[in-house]
DNA sequence: GGCGTTTTGAGGTGCGCAACTCAAATCGTG
DNA sequence: CACGATTTGAGTTGCGCACCTCAAAACGCC
């Protein structure tokens, strides 16, 4: 005979009682609210802690009762990555609608940092949440701080623009992710041969301007140059991620590279680079690992012209991006872990 | 000037006057209640479907206004995986509570299927919800369908027991995980030798009788044998996941087999396979892979000692566990695609 | 047409919280 | 002590939905 019936909801009126305070000054203290004594809040803000007290978060969404209109900028007629994420965004429609969000996705030429600025500038008003794929450009940066000036709450997706006042990043970290390939390449190709030679690695890469690129580039280089200092990376070819640039620059690099054993590319247009190969009659010869799985590189991946993906799950992006906005907004709490994007290897074996 | 102002939030009122029927008769027919003619059934539907309704998550679950009770039930005393899952249920703790869900862990002696059985009796009237850690056998087969039977929610976390009636399994492909090792394993010793001879691989595992370990031995062996037919497999070797009798075995392991070149481990206490290869001074010489992510293993992957691990993230499967059973005891739409459990590769480089 | 049955409408209640108003109580200060 | 300022209490409203009751209407059948 339990005095106290505890499957009771414990409910902000308990907390109001528990303190000796009304239901009224409680509601103030835990929404901050002004017009209370630091000495009430106090004794309210233990009663919280000791009863354990958490707000409904379905009461406290219905009586907020507000609807949020997020923007989500992304790359103008892109790759399939990018299609990918405005895929998982429709497909995301009824969580959205379910939460009374209203989500809208605006084009625009993210490369051009003046076209995207403008493109910022005139979103306040428009969105209370926007998450946009940055450029790390001054100008994106302080079209960022702009926003967040203006209240809004900003993420960025996929590329970051770690200098801007930005609240969250929401994508994989860049370095690692060419690290990781770095270490694939090298564990794959294995120990050098007898002669301590081990063959040049040819790197294709979308542009030298984007951040994820140039990092990637960046960790591939740096393992490379530290656990296979035996290997010779050739120098970056840039294809826009574009298929046919990449096959007619693989095509070039396979003409000019006799020890040739390694492609590493960082971005997309991975089909082009099998094309050249199995032109050239070296699929499965030459070791590839890419980014991002997409229907052309999970094909690749099953015939064995790409050894290994890494990947990021835009899906997951997408789902974090939604929970991370609609929690900032709403003045909820992040779950950090829950929203880390990782670093995913894809072999043929763990194909999702 | 738009004649319907369309920040106007849609409610199940607008959909009984688009379909001409009362609020009662559009709500009897959303949430499935009898007493509707068929006709008026589908008008209703069609006006759900026509206007894109769905009822706002968070007034459903503050109408609802009740509270669930979840069961988990996870092996008592166990390695470090399962006490990462306990650890993760508690970080979950707000999550639950603003959600009305308590949930208790219950721990018992999983590998022992009458012990599994009879606690897994004792549990409706208990629980709204459960999810257990399976063992594949008719005895917790059949448990597990009296308590769907009883009209709980169940899902099987990361072992099942598929031919069961439980609703949603929790958890990674181990044969898809065991492939992945294998192909690691594989590439990382690179091609054989000019005389064709690969060398051995030691296989230590868990304990024959569980199902995860049996299928990751499965899908390693199936790897092995398609694509790399010159390696050798050893027969493996039981150390139930414990680390001193995983050194034993390795230490035997090594004196026993001159051509050793990796060992595999299905299971947890990867820590005695590295130590033992540590006294023998063939740590970072013999490839190590396994499973899991851990203080231990971590460590063991920074320092080289394994070159990769496969995991799955305990996080997300607890977090999934909680949507899932949230979603099956209220009704709610399960996103099967955020609910799918990654066999993850974990390199020194992309370590989370 | 009269009967019983099924279907529909009207309306109410409460879920827990946010947000507000207004009056009462308390406080600090001269 | 008196004054105004600050703090607190009491209470109301509404968010959108689930769930319930009761009566009215429509229906099917003989």
């Amino acid at each position: 005979m339990n005095s106290q019936q505890d499957d009771a909801p414990l409910t902000l009126r308990d907390v109001a009682a528990a303190a000796g305070v009304s239901l009224a000054t409680a509601d103030r203290v835990v929404n901050g609210r002004p017009g209370v004594s630091e000495k009430t809040a106090r004794k309210v803000n233990e009663a919280v802690q000791r009863l354990g007290f958490r707000p409904l978060a379905a009461a406290a969404e219905l009586a907020r009762a507000r609807s949020w209109r997020f923007g989500v900028v992304l790359p103008r007629g892109s790759n399939r990555f990018m299609l990918d994420i405005a895929d998982n965004i429709r497909a995301q429609a009824d969580w959205f609608r379910a939460r009374r969000i209203a989500v809208e996705i605006v084009e625009t030429d993210v490369f051009d940092a003046d076209t995207l600025a403008a493109e910022l500038a005139g979103l306040p008003g428009r969105f209370d949440g926007v998450a946009v794929v940055a450029l790390d450009h001054p100008r994106i940066r302080a079209a960022i701080d702009d926003l967040v000036a203006a209240g809004m709450a900003v993420v960025t997706l996929v590329s970051d623009s770690p200098s801007s006042r930005r609240h969250h990043y929401i994508g994989i970290d860049n370095i690692a992710a060419g690290r990781t390939a770095g270490s694939l390449v090298g564990r794959f190709l294995g120990p050098p041969r007898g002669d301590g030679a081990g063959g040049s690695i040819g790197i294709v890469t979308g542009s030298g301007s984007l951040r994820d690129h140039a990092e990637r580039r960046f960790g591939f280089g740096q393992v490379m140059a530290e656990e296979y200092p035996h290997l010779t990376r050739l120098t970056p070819v840039e294809g826009r991620d574009d298929p046919e640039r990449n096959r007619a620059l693989v095509r070039r690099m396979i003409a000019d590279t006799p020890d040739l054993v390694a492609i590493y590319n960082t971005g997309e247009g991975s089909i082009g680079i099998g094309e050249a190969l199995a032109e050239a009659g070296l699929a499965r010869k030459i070791l590839c690992v890419g980014h991002e799985l997409t229907p052309a590189t999970r094909r690749m991946l099953l015939d064995g012209t790409f050894a290994a993906l890494v990947a990021q799950d835009p899906g997951h992006e997408v789902r974090s991006m939604a929970r991370v906005l609609h929690a900032l907004v709403s003045g909820q709490e992040i779950i950090a872990a829950q929203e880390h994007i990782r670093v995913e290897v894809i072999l043929r074996d763990n194909l999702p």
